[in-house]
RNA sequence: GGAGAGGUGGGUGAGUGGCUGAAACCAACAGUUUGCUAAACUGUCGUACUCUUACCGGGUACCGGGGGUUCGAAUCCCCCCCUCUCCGCCA
């Protein structure tokens, strides 16, 4: 959530930006601005009449302390009066907070200069390629026929169990997949990110708190008896950690990891998006967080972004980076990097991460703030990024990786997993 | 699930109607002293909104959340939430 002192401000700046993201709704800043213009004035007037009643209330009570009980009725008659007009300008200034808030919510975050313009994910930019494609041989399948081939992941019983989009791994598929989590948090930890291992369902005010609610309530599962949400990434718990906390500038910048499961209810497309490994409803992810100060957040989206590229190289999976345009950046993002693998033998390009930097939108919503040795203190900005998605690289090695008797794991895998090859 | 206790500033914790935005101690920060470290001493030390604004300063609100009583509420009343302890169940 963007703050009415910044659109106050620089409010061409910022609805300059916002037309990035196709938000063009310059009469609803408008609005909020003219709302809060006469919330100040009325919050004034309120607290003229609030010093008053304070001032008339202890002079009463002098006069009760000094015998003189009788003189104080004109004085609270006084008071009375002066309440019921405090209540009406309170109410005024909480209708007019409530309507700021409602309206400002509706405004996405202000996109970084550099995001390109454009609606659909075809304008997003490709940043940057790497790797080499690989050479499939003859009659190479897809990752659904080789999971079945090799009994790494069973969709029937996933069926049977829960529901469609909730597979069971087995035996190399499951070993796979744990040694790729491993992987993935021992790299983070050498990074210097902190590894945490986060609660699975989260209260409302956390849901809230990270922009899941009060919108995107379709994309949860939910445990209601309780009131509790199932988390669609970790990044839900691990950023509501440091809600409503003000942290020392010299304890950042923070960096967390966490290995979680995700749970997302989105009721997908169908076909061969969907098939397979390609989205579930039930995945694992390694996530990771930075807080950083206003002023360097973009050297830590950088940073972030060098250590997924990291990943990926050591994996040997070919993929690009994709800056993504202003139609297809999530709301709450300023800006935001997507990787994506190439499977080869579906010959798609799948995300396997998102690196985003949110600036103060969520901190804002979260009350996460920074006090600095000065004694200042401003919002933080907050990042974070899969790092990585595990379904989808685990579908790219399958496919990219496999030969004519078996699959190859890559070399940087093989002290995870314990074997060298799928056959 | 049953019974009880409790929620106060970064922490411990005092405070049962006006002198309390809140004692004291600890932590933290700044300074003095010291050859360094430590110790000691002195000072600072909540957040938000708002006015004024370079700064200083002023006003208001906040003692889990919401409502009520009262001229006046951390303190009294009502509702809700949360935490802890004991019992039960249980990985």
């Amino acid at each position: 959530m963007l703050t009415v002192p910044y659109l106050r401000d620089q409010k061409e700046e910022a609805l300059k930006r916002l037309s990035i993201k196709n938000f063009n709704n310059t009469a609803l800043v408008d609005e909020i601005l003219m709302m809060d213009e006469e919330r100040r004035q009325a919050q004034q007037e309120n607290d003229e009449t609030l010093a008053e009643m304070n001032n008339i209330a202890k002079e009463i009570g002098i006069l009760f302390k000094s015998g003189q009980a009788g003189q104080a009725d004109a004085l609270k008659n006084r008071n009375i009066a002066l309440k019921d007009k405090s209540k009406t300008l309170s109410e005024r200034i909480n209708n007019l907070k409530d309507n700021i808030q409602a309206k400002l919510v509706e405004i996405p975050n202000v996109p970084h200069l550099t995001v390109p313009r454009g609606r659909v994910a075809a304008d997003n930019e490709i940043v940057a390629t790497a790797g080499t494609m690989p050479h499939l041989i003859e009659g190479a399948q897809p990752h659904w026929d080789l999971i079945s081939r090799f009994d790494l992941v069973d969709f029937d019983l996933g069926n049977k169990v829960t529901g469609a989009g909730f597979p069971f791994y087995k035996g190399k598929g499951a070993r796979l997949q744990r040694a790729l989590i491993n992987f993935f948090l021992d790299e983070a930890i050498a990074a210097g990110y902190l590894e945490v291992q986060p609660p699975l369902l989260v209260n409302e005010a956390s849901a809230y708190g990270t922009g899941q609610l009060p919108d995107k309530e379709a994309q949860m599962y939910t445990a209601n008896l309780d009131n509790l949400y199932l988390i669609p990434t970790a990044e839900v718990p691990i950023t509501n950690m440091y809600r409503d906390v003000i942290i020392q500038e010299g304890d950042l910048p923070v960096k967390n990891v966490a290995y979680s499961n995700c749970f997302r209810r989105e009721a997908g497309s169908w076909g061969k998006h969907v098939r397979g490994l390609n989205r579930l409803h039930q995945f694992d992810k390694v996530e990771i967080v930075q807080l950083s100060h206003p002023s360097n957040s973009y050297e830590v989206l950088e940073e972030m972004r060098a250590h997924v590229a990291g990943l990926l190289n050591k994996l040997e999976l070919p993929y690009r980076v994709l800056k993504l345009c202003g139609g297809d950046m999530s709301f709450a993002s300023a800006l935001t990097y997507d990787f994506e693998v190439f499977s080869a033998a579906q010959e798609m390009w799948l995300e396997v991460s998102s690196v985003s930097n949110f600036e103060s939108f969520q901190a804002n919503r979260m009350k996460l703030r920074i006090k600095e040795k000065t004694g200042q203190i401003q919002l933080a900005h907050t990042l974070n990024g899969s790092a990585l998605a595990l379904p989808r690289i685990v579908a790219a090695l399958l496919e990219n990786n496999q030969t004519a008797d078996g699959i190859l794991i890559p070399k940087v895998l093989q002290s995870y997993t314990g074997f060298a090859k799928i056959e």
